[in-house]
DNA sequence: ATAATAACGAGA
DNA sequence: CTCGTTATTATC
């Protein structure tokens, strides 16, 4: 039923009238009256009989095609269920709004093959194997042994085991990963492997991923691919159609339009082709056969789906390999505190390069403070760079080689300076920056942390401190001052460039927004960094590294003379983990610090926001499991407030069932005032 | 939303 | 004890 009332989450029996026995299949849209009105539903099964006594009738089927598979509705509905949320909310995000026309001109032929993929789930619909996607045994059971269920083969258990017969791909790019040509080789015997890959610096990510489509496709099984953005989308598409031909694969974005994603959905859903790659929207993708789900730069938040019940495209893509027997790639620059864990709880096999090869492929990093003032060369203070940055930059542009210098987005935090002077205001202790909390707040250290209570310009002795922002166009501006006779381009919000031609020039870009160079970059350089390090937020580091590796990874190997030049106290834990392009290591050391600290994904969080009585009325209501902490209440925005339920993951699903339910009764006496439920929120505070 | 149903209370 | 009214709850 299409109505998002928790308290109607559940399949209502009706009678199908004679006439549209034919129509009635399981998967297609349906009007019916409930509760006096008509509304819109989904034809879930059908049955020789109901335990309901009176029942109505089918008023209507409102097109013969059923669009939901069988596959997708088991997914939403274990989707639901993770995230505390409802089957009709989770289904408006896994099947695009009907297009007519579109319709029409896709269902001329093929009828929806709904063959459930090879080795699928026991007949009483629960996975397998006793294990949440997210390796976290279900409900307390550990699994015994310490094997990977499904992960990666090694190459001696692998060896001679393969069944014969099937097209061997050429696993390219892969073969700098050990563990790569085993994955493929998984991939192609339909075996659902499972891997945290972490690319090296200067990968064709988008190649490895069209490679791992094709070895699917040739042992006989459809593949889905998730990415961050159109531009990654591009990237991918643009990749599959060199590996795969035209015509083999389909994209799914919200971003294509109604018509067009609705077009693209219903090929994959009557099985014109095997593999859908997408943003977000694509995770849902009806797919034949589905034998691989993947996502690249899971630590991007466009993957976090901003409806109810926001699920996230990595979780959603996983539970769909575990529920299905299919494969699953995480891959990315940079590893996630949740791809690790899958990890260290071997759900997933890690596909990493040996360190030689790392070394081999990373650009020269380094580290330098920010020192603007003590800049020698007039160039540099002109710029406002650091000697390094500058003479970095200087010697790239010199070898004719292009520069990508990554600065935060406008807006995206105001440093402070002297009203008087325009003096950067600087902590006097650590000499970071100082950043003002609020309008009229005390100015701190964005980098110690320290309270600047008497800050007094060191230039002119001014007291008074004004907010300050340098965006991409003003440094644009400086930069090519500071070096004149050179191209500069930028990419950012309004524009963003795919690509920028191998020879000199200054290519200024936010975070997301890096170009492709042609060649690699000859130097990359990491400014502001303190703004990316100091946001109040769980996953300020993760982020700043995911970042930087990303604008890293664009640039020549060091042995190709690439260098990288980061602003940042070399000492962090990022910058560590930067310059040794080491981010297994960095993830692993945050999710150890997320278990001490009890903070998502070493437990699973679930917030309540609402007005007060609200929140409160419903975790009366909730019966939570007994080990269930409730932390708060915190304000949130607009007068409501937030309270945070924490528990041990074996407990998962007994919390989202209690919250769920809770929300039922709330919404079945017609409680008016909404509440806000969100399993794994991305920001916590 | 709306209809069925349980709950309640006043008057016979 | 019954009728009429009002809260409650289920909605095929």
């Amino acid at each position: 039923m299409d109505v998002p009332l928790p308290h109607l989450d559940r399949p209502f029996d009706y009678l199908v009238p004679e006439a549209l026995d034919a129509d009635a299949r399981p998967g297609v849209r349906v009007k019916v009256r409930f509760a006096g009105q008509l509304v819109d539903g989904w034809l879930l099964e059908r049955a020789e009989s109901s335990e309901h006594p009176k029942l109505a009738y089918l008023e209507k089927v409102v097109s013969p095609v059923p669009v939901l598979s069988p596959e997708v509705a088991r997914l939403a509905r274990a989707v639901a269920d993770r995230y505390a949320g409802s089957l009709a909310d989770v289904l408006r995000l896994a099947v695009p709004p009907r297009h007519a026309r579109a319709e029409k001109a896709v269902t001329t032929d093929t009828p929806p093959n709904d063959e459930p993929a090879p080795g699928g789930t026991e007949p009483d619909g629960s996975p397998a194997d006793g294990t949440e996607p997210d390796g976290s045994p279900a409900d307390g059971t550990a699994t015994a042994d310490g094997t990977a269920p499904g992960g990666v083969p090694s190459e001696a258990a692998d060896a001679g085991a393969r069944p014969g017969g099937r097209a061997e791909v050429d696993p390219r790019g892969w073969r700098d990963y050990p563990a790569g040509p085993a994955l493929l080789r998984a991939l192609t015997d339909g075996r659902p492997a499972r891997a945290v890959w972490s690319a090296l610096p200067g990968e064709d990510w988008a190649d490895r991923y069209a490679d791992a489509v094709a070895a699917t496709v040739a042992g006989g099984r459809g593949a889905v691919v998730v990415v961050a953005d159109a531009r990654d989308l591009d990237r991918l598409d643009a990749a599959l159609t060199a590996v795969l031909g035209a015509g083999r694969h389909v994209r799914l974005a919200a971003a294509d339009g109604p018509a067009r994603r609705y077009r693209a959905f219903l090929t994959a859903r009557t099985g014109g082709v095997d593999v859908v790659i997408g943003t977000r929207a694509a995770m849902f993708a009806p797919v034949r056969r589905l034998g691989l789900v993947a996502i690249w730069d899971d630590g991007d938040d466009l993957h976090a789906e901003p409806r109810a019940p926001y699920p996230h495209a990595r979780d959603v893509l996983l539970t769909r390999a575990q529920l299905g027997d299919i494969a699953a790639v995480v891959g990315g620059y940079a590893r996630t505190a949740e791809a690790q864990l899958l990890v260290e709880t071997c759900w997933a096999r890690e596909v990493v390069a040996d360190r030689a090869v790392v070394r081999a492929r990373t650009p020269a990093l380094a580290p330098t403070g920010d020192d603007p003032q003590l800049a020698r060369d007039p160039g540099a203070a002109s710029a406002r760079l650091p000697t390094l940055a500058w003479t970095t930059a200087r010697d790239a542009l010199r070898a004719d080689l292009p520069v990508l210098v990554q600065v935060p987005r406008r807006g995206y935090v105001p440093s402070v300076a002297c009203a008087d002077c325009r003096a950067p205001a600087r902590c006097p202790h650590c000499a970071g920056p100082l950043a003002l909390p609020s309008a009229q707040g005390t100015p701190a250290c964005r980098w110690c942390g320290r309270v600047a209570a008497a800050y007094a310009c060191p230039e002119c002795g001014g007291r008074r401190l004004r907010a300050s922002v340098t965006g991409a166009r003003r440094t644009a501006e400086e930069l090519g001052r500071a070096f004149p006779g050179v191209p500069v381009r930028t990419s950012g919000r309004e524009e963003v460039l795919a690509t920028v031609p191998g020879g000199a020039g200054l290519v200024i870009a936010t975070p997301g927004a890096e170009p492709v160079a042609e060649g690699g970059y000859g130097a990359v350089l990491l400014l502001d960094s303190w703004a990316l390090l100091t946001r109040a937020d769980l996953r300020a580091g993760e982020e700043a590294l995911r970042r930087w590796m990303a604008a890293a990874a664009l640039a020549r190997p060091g042995t190709a003379g690439g260098r990288v030049v980061v602003v940042a106290d070399g000492a962090l834990a990022p910058v560590q983990a930067l310059l040794r392009w080491d981010s297994a290591w960095f993830a692993a050391r945050e999710l150890a610090e997320r278990r001490e600290l009890g903070f998502p994904p070493a437990v699973r969080m679930a917030s309540v926001t609402g007005a007060a009585e609200a929140v409160a009325d419903l975790l009366a209501g909730a019966r939570l499991p007994g080990d269930a902490e409730v932390l708060g209440p915190v304000p949130a925005d607009e007068g409501r407030e937030r309270m945070l339920v924490r528990v041990p993951r074996s407990r998962a699903a007994a919390m989202a069932e209690a919250l769920h339910a809770a929300a039922g009764q709330r919404s079945a006496r017609k409680a008016a005032d909404p509440v806000r439920l969100q399993v794994d929120p991305l920001t916590l505070f």
